[in-house]
DNA sequence: GCTTGACCCTATAGTTACTACAGGGTGCAT
DNA sequence: ATGCACCCTGTAGTAACTATAGGGTCAAGC
């Protein structure tokens, strides 16, 4: 199997698949004679292993560390978890963060007119405001009704 | 006002106050007489405000066109408007992307048992299966009493 | 037999927003 | 005079690719 069948039948590019053995995720398959490199199917299993991974947004660390522990058969399950709990933990965590982050966003937008950037109040919320104020400005807004 | 007065003031590195001048975000400052930054009351202001987009998620790219459009008094503040809903939209993706993946996570997690990795089912989830069959497995699972 | 196009190869640089040296100079206090 | 904290430039490293340059290979069609 040629790099670009393996690609496509995985839906990786073909520079990252290069670049996954690189890495040391993949491991450098059999050369032609042309020098290409010749696949197997246990090196589509491991790629769809590491996409999957990756789909689910664990880094190319985590990737490792998951390989490592499903190629040891006697491995304990547990540390498997480890892993994936404290993605789960990290994915968790940039909701929230992303979620507050948001909400700022649509408070610094509820102050948005029609007017000029000399008096715009996005552009004054960012200069000389702390975040707090613009619910203030906001609120403000909302009483008069300039929405 | 020095380099690392600047930094303290803004809770910025003073490499990265470097490197926002180098990318242009912050005009060079003059220069004392042993070469050093010497900062004026407008740098602080305008690394205030680069600094509170950063909080709020903005790219440098988008903070140089807030700073552009901030500069010139009589641009429209529906472009500084622009920007910023550009933005919380994509904050809203990425919050629904990182939710949809944090309930992926959720259900591979739930088929975590105790024994090796010979049977462990997130790792054969990850290597074998599409992600629709977690479901399958986590409801028999869930069936079976085992959680 | 020769060309054309799709594919393959390596090696290197670019992306984002910093951070971290290495190797050197400055200013002030002891 | 010496130590220390601070400043300078320039470069390399981070994550996970992506893109380019400059070249080789293979099968099909004329």
């Amino acid at each position: 199997m040629k790099i670009g069948e393996l690609a496509k039948a995985t839906g990786t590019k073909v520079e990252t698949i290069r670049y996954y053995e690189a890495s040391g995720l993949l491991p450098p398959p059999a050369r032609t004679q042309a020098n290409y490199r010749d696949y197997e199917l246990s090196h589509l299993e491991r790629l769809m292993f590491i996409r999957r991974s990756r789909d689910l947004g664990f880094t190319l660390k985590s990737v490792r560390e998951l390989l490592t522990l499903a190629d040891d058969d006697d491995e304990s399950c547990d540390a498997v978890d480890e892993v994936a709990s404290a993605h789960l933990l990290a994915v968790e965590q940039k909701i929230a963060d992303l979620t507050a982050l948001r909400d700022q966003l649509s408070l610094l937008l509820q102050c948005s007119g029609d007017g000029t950037v000399g008096d715009c109040r996005i552009i004054s919320s960012l200069a000389s405001t702390n975040l707090a104020n613009i619910r203030n400005q906001s609120s403000h807004i909302r009483e008069t009704g300039n929405q």
